[in-house]
This record gives C-alpha cells, structure tokens and sequence, in this order.
DNA sequence: CGTTTCACTGTACCTTAAGTACAGTTGGCG
DNA sequence: CGCCAACTGTACTTAAGGTACAGTGAAACG
C-alpha cells in the first residue's frame, strides 16, 4: 500500500480523519462500543469509503495499534536516549530518563488518555490474531530495552537487592500500563507518574542502596 | 432476593451454570465477544431463561463481577492473614504473606485465569456506572489493606528508600493487575508471580535496606 | 387441598451493527 | 484521453441484543 505523502496544506485525507476519531472514541470507550457509524459520521464519509480504506473493523484496529505502536515507541525512546545525552553513566541517565518520563506523565492533562495496547489485550478475540502479535512484539521489544540498560547498569553498579534483572524490566511496562488502568479507573491522573517515580526510587535502591 | 440455598447434590440451578460459563468465557475472549446465545445453549437453558435471572447482559456482568470481587478478597485476605499468624512482625508478616501469593500464583496451571476486573475497566462504555463503581471501590478497599499493613510496618522500621506509602500501596494492586496482563499477552504464568516477588524484594529493601 | 411462587419455556418481533457485493462517480495526473 | 485513487449509493444478509408476554410444572406454604 502507497504511503500517504505528507500533503501539508490540504485538508486530511479521510483515512487520516478516521484513525484521529477512531484513536478518541476507542480510548473512550473502548473497540467493542464504538461503532463504524459514529465514526463515518463524524467525519462525513460513506461506509462504502471506511470500506475501502480499513476493510473491516479489524483492519481499523490494526492500522491504529501499528501507528500507536510506534508513535509511543519514538516518545519514549526520544526520552530515554536524551536521559542518557545528560548522564552518559547508565544508572544515571536512566533516572534522568524515567524522571523525564514522570515530568511528561504529569504534564499531561486529564487522566492519561490510556493506551491502545492496554485496551486491545483484553479484547483477545475481538481482534485479530495478528493485532495481538503486533502488541506482542511491542512489549518484548519494550522488554529487551530495558533489559539492556539495566545490564548496563549491572556491570559497573553491583546490586544492593537482589531482584532478576528480566523481571525488573518486566515491571516497567507492566507499572506503566497497569498504572494507566489505575489512572482511568481512580480518575486521578497523578497515578501513572506516581508509579513511575516509584519504580525510580526502587532502581535507585537496588543500584545504590540506601 | 432470595439466596441460593445450598443446595448440595442437586443439579445446580442455572444461574450458577450460567455464571460459571460466562466466567470462563469472558476470562477468555472478553465480556464483547461472548454471546448470550452461546452461554444458553452450553448450559442448556432458553433465552428466556437467562433474562429472567440477569435481565440483560449488564445484569450478567454486575452478578459476575460481584462474585469474583468477592472470592478474590476472601483468598487475599486469607492469605495475608495467615502470613500475619505466622509472624506477628509486621513487615514480615507482610513479606510471608507475598511469599504465600507468590507461591499460589506459581502453583496455578496455565496463564492465569485473568481477572474480571482487569477485563471490564477497558470496556468501559459496555458496562454500567454501577459495574465501574463496584470495581472502582473494590481497588479502594486494596489501595487501604495494604495501606495499613505498610503503616504498621514503617511505625517499627524507619524507611531505608524514600517512597510514598500510598504510592506503595497501590503499586501493589498495579503489579497484579498488569501481572495478569502481561502474562497472557506472552503466554507466560511465570510473569504475574514474578513480579509479586519483585514487589516483595521491593518492600524488603525499602524497610531492611540491601 | 388449593393456591401462590419460583424457575423456567416458547413464540414473536424490533433494532443496531457489522459485513458483503457491486455498480457508479469525480478529480487529478501522466 | 484515459487511468486510477478515492470515494458514493444502494441493496441485502447475518448476528446479537433486547423486549413483551403468555404459559407451565413442581414444590412450598398455609
């Protein structure tokens, strides 16, 4: 399939206008609530037009979690490669990372407006098999980044507790996801950034102790 | 309404069938992909049959979740009271009732189950305010057990790493939830039971230091 | 012993949503 | 000029949820 060319002045293609409502209103509401019609609607489209473009709503489904994918990746690898730019020692530029990460995490406005992964995974069959790897390859790609990192950090900072450094990098994906779910569920936007600072305080004590 | 009595070696009525079906099934593909239709016919009952114990589907969700909210609190609690029998140290009554969690969750078979909880907050719009508030005040009443127990311990032991026990607190019910996650997601049961221990080393260190 | 109540069945029908098929249109570009 | 991408319009099918309501058999109750 063709790229859309970046046309900058036009008005959006509605391709484009589809993936932005449907981005809002699955976020909102979830994938099984909302419906074809609401977005083709909102966007002054025909069904015959999402036809063509998604194919079905699976295919909606799967060109958001690959565009979602992949703009959280560039955000948070953006965030962890200047952490590293201001401390070129690991453990550090990782704390200044995770504490760039929390400083974003809050300046964002209402509750985190949550993530498509989270929303998907347990939709298991209302998605694709395909969609469900897509996410899963997104979080061991996630996994295998910190996982390096934090080596990194093992090699020159010897443990003070002794966790298994696969499971620590497990726990960042799983207290940012599962802190967005929190976040929803408590309507307190300040749960998510909380988390992280927790999982910083807990690097730090493991790395540096006391 | 009338409880069920216990009715012990009769056939079980057919709310409990259909609450047990609708368990499994909705723990398997999720409250949007699991038919009224396929419920029914499994357990052998007509469509009027169904509506005349739950209503609608809502009603089926309510009555779910309400009875799996329930059966989690009495295991947790039961087990985080044995480990306080079994040590009546505070922190380590709290750690030997991780120690107890953890070794439930590995000796559970496949991935686990999942939580109908974890399931419903992202289907948001598909299930009532009520549904929300019952899992809403369920994760309350976690957020203040553990809260507690972390108060009695940090009254005995000064904290070694700097945390917010309410942050603390919440990590904990984070860490399950998201556990659960991501252990279906990689098909791994290790992970959930994993990260229980990671949180236990976590709260070690933060109380005993390295 | 009659009556009420519980736990259902059966039939019928409505609405929403997703999905399928396919023919037709329009505007820009080589 | 003609092609092609990006659509529109019409028509139909199926699945699923939800509503309404009359009826029934067994057992519990007074």
């Amino acid at each position: 399939m063709k790229e859309i060319a970046a046309t900058s002045g036009k008005p959006k293609p509605a391709r484009e206008r589809l993936l932005e409502a449907a981005k809002h209103a699955i976020l909102a509401k979830g994938l099984a609530a909302t419906s074809i019609e609401e977005l083709i609607v909102e966007v002054g489209i025909s069904k015959s037009g999402f036809v063509y473009h998604f194919g079905d709503k699976n295919g909606l489904a799967k060109a958001l979690m690959e565009r979602f994918l992949e703009e959280d990746r560039l955000i948070l690898e953006g965030i962890f490669r200047r952490g590293e730019e201001l401390d070129e020692d690991p453990l550090h530029g990782f704390l200044v990372g995770l504490q760039l990460l929390i400083e974003m995490l809050q300046r964002l406005p209402a509750a985190h407006p949550g993530c498509i992964a989270a929303s998907f995974c347990y939709q298991d069959q209302l998605v694709s098999r395909e969609i469900r790897d897509l996410n899963l390859s997104a979080a061991s790609g996630w996994r295998r980044q910190f996982r390096t990192r934090l080596g990194r950090i093992a090699e020159r900072y010897p443990q003070k507790i002794k966790v298994d450094l696969d499971e620590l990098a497990d726990t960042a994906w799983i207290l940012i996801e599962g802190g967005i779910v929190l976040s929803r569920m408590m309507q307190d936007p300040g749960i998510l950034p909380a988390q992280i600072r927790v999982y910083r305080d807990f690097i730090r004590g493991v790395f540096q102790g006391e």
